[in-house]
DNA sequence: TCTGGGGTCCTAGGACCC
DNA sequence: TCTGGGGTCCTAGGACCC
């Protein structure tokens, strides 16, 4: 028979965390948002504490600190390194797995007793890797990720017989499905459907008519027949962003423009990592989401005449569009640089216009990439194009709270003595 | 004082065309 | 007084996810 798994990592960012940190286990701890801005993950001790995920720090240190519970920012660059140490060893068994996330997979497996083989695999992540996970296994990807709430909750591995899944599915409440948020809750809700059996008691005509090809779809994967199916192949990435919150807000161009410079330059590093040019950029500018200037937030696109990755031409362009929406007196919060219509080098359709820019590419291209390898050379951002640190303070994230970078820093490697 | 960042997909509505 | 209909394409914004 054939089974639909969803492996996912418990509390992993915590997970992380403690890997460096044994004395931390069954301790309460949590990891911050960018900015020490929210609560991302919490560990067990946490969450039965009943502090919600993504509740704003501030609000709940002080019942932290009592509890004595260690804080963390957040550290992607560990939590990326553990994440791919993870998939290598599903990846062992599983080679076609699908990575959903930085911390779940799915993949797809032929068995009579699938329990077996999740408790293998489970055992052997956490004997290579040190992370604890759970696997939940079911016929659609919504049905497993359910059952991989419930492995959670009792022994890290879930799988259902039909007759359990008659039984047990009916009365379980919509909003604790995948794909089911605030928004399709208020719509269900409307009709007076709050429950799995409800939705499913439903003709797919009525269901089509009434909430769209979610609704059919969500339908279907709920009485088990797969519609989202698991596919190894990732689609290639159609936008790339970096944004970030200032540690305080700001009403002075230079500062906003230091931030949209930075961005900028980030960008053009992934699209380096994934060897893509960028068709069209959207600066992003926007104060306090609570503050009086909500609403004043401000955006602006551009359409390049040719697929490119090359600070001259993007910074230009880049800064023109920041000058045409930036308005003084709003005080911002917030900058980001959107690249869209990403395409892969090798595909690139010269431009009918691009004559002139082509030769002016190419000589500004060897001044980018020299930049970009001195930078890869000795950590960035040592050098970029027409910015300095001057500005760089303003505007900062606080990350008072991060650990070492144990794993990706020969500096901050963990010393063991015995 | 202090409220994340990076993605994808869907839909409604405007612009445009014949 | 009376002022088309149907299609495509694009974009902004919303919903959702981790």
């Amino acid at each position: 028979m054939q089974h639909i798994a969803l492996l996912d990592c418990n509390n992993f960012f915590v997970s992380c965390e403690r890997l460096f940190r044994p004395d931390l286990l069954g301790k309460p701890v949590v990891v911050l948002s960018s900015n020490d801005g929210c609560v991302v993950a919490r560990s067990k001790e946490i969450k039965d504490m009943g502090i919600p995920m993504g509740v704003p720090y501030f609000q709940i240190k002080d019942m932290l600190t009592k509890a004595k519970a260690t804080v963390f920012s957040s550290h992607f660059a560990l939590y990326r390194d553990i994440s791919k140490r993870v998939f290598d060893v599903v990846r062992e068994s599983f080679p076609d797995l699908e990575q959903y996330s930085i911390d779940e997979c799915f993949f797809t497996f032929e068995s009579d007793d699938p329990l077996i083989v999740a408790a293998e695999l489970k055992r052997e992540v956490e004997r290579q890797v040190g992370i604890p996970v759970s696997v939940g296994i079911a016929s659609s990807k919504t049905r497993a990720k359910y059952l991989n709430t419930v492995a959670k909750k009792t022994t890290g591995l879930a799988y259902w017989e039909d007759e359990k899944w008659q039984q047990e599915f009916k009365l379980v409440n919509l909003t604790e499905i995948w794909g089911v948020g605030k928004g399709r809750t208020a719509a269900f809700k409307k009709h007076g459907i709050v429950t799995v059996d409800t939705l499913l008691s439903l003709a797919p005509a009525v269901v089509g008519q009434l909430f769209g090809v979610e609704g059919v779809r969500l339908q279907a994967e709920l009485l088990g027949k797969p519609v989202l199916l698991v596919s190894p192949f990732r689609l290639a990435q159609k936008s790339i962003t970096s944004t970030r919150s200032f540690a305080k807000s700001s009403t002075s161009y230079a500062v906003v423009e230091d931030a949209i410079k930075y961005h900028l330059h980030q960008c053009i590093k992934d699209l380096e990592t994934m060897d893509l040019l960028a068709t069209g950029l959207k600066v992003l500018i926007s104060p306090g989401r609570y503050s009086d200037y909500a609403f004043q937030g401000a955006s602006k696109e551009i359409i390049l005449t040719a697929p490119s990755r090359d600070v001259f031409v993007l910074q230009k362009a880049v800064i023109e569009a920041l000058q045409a929406c930036f308005r003084e007196s709003v005080p911002y919060k917030k900058a980001g640089i959107l690249c869209t219509g990403l395409v892969s080098v090798d595909k690139q359709t010269p431009s009918l216009f691009s004559d002139t820019e082509t030769i002016h590419n190419q000589k500004t291209n060897s001044i980018s990439q020299t930049l970009l390898s001195i930078n890869a050379k000795y950590g960035q951002p040592l050098l970029q194009l027409g910015r300095t640190e001057t500005q760089g303070r303003a505007w900062q994230v606080r990350k008072e709270l991060e650990s070492p970078s144990y794993t990706t820093s020969w500096k901050e490697i963990k010393t063991v003595r015995s």
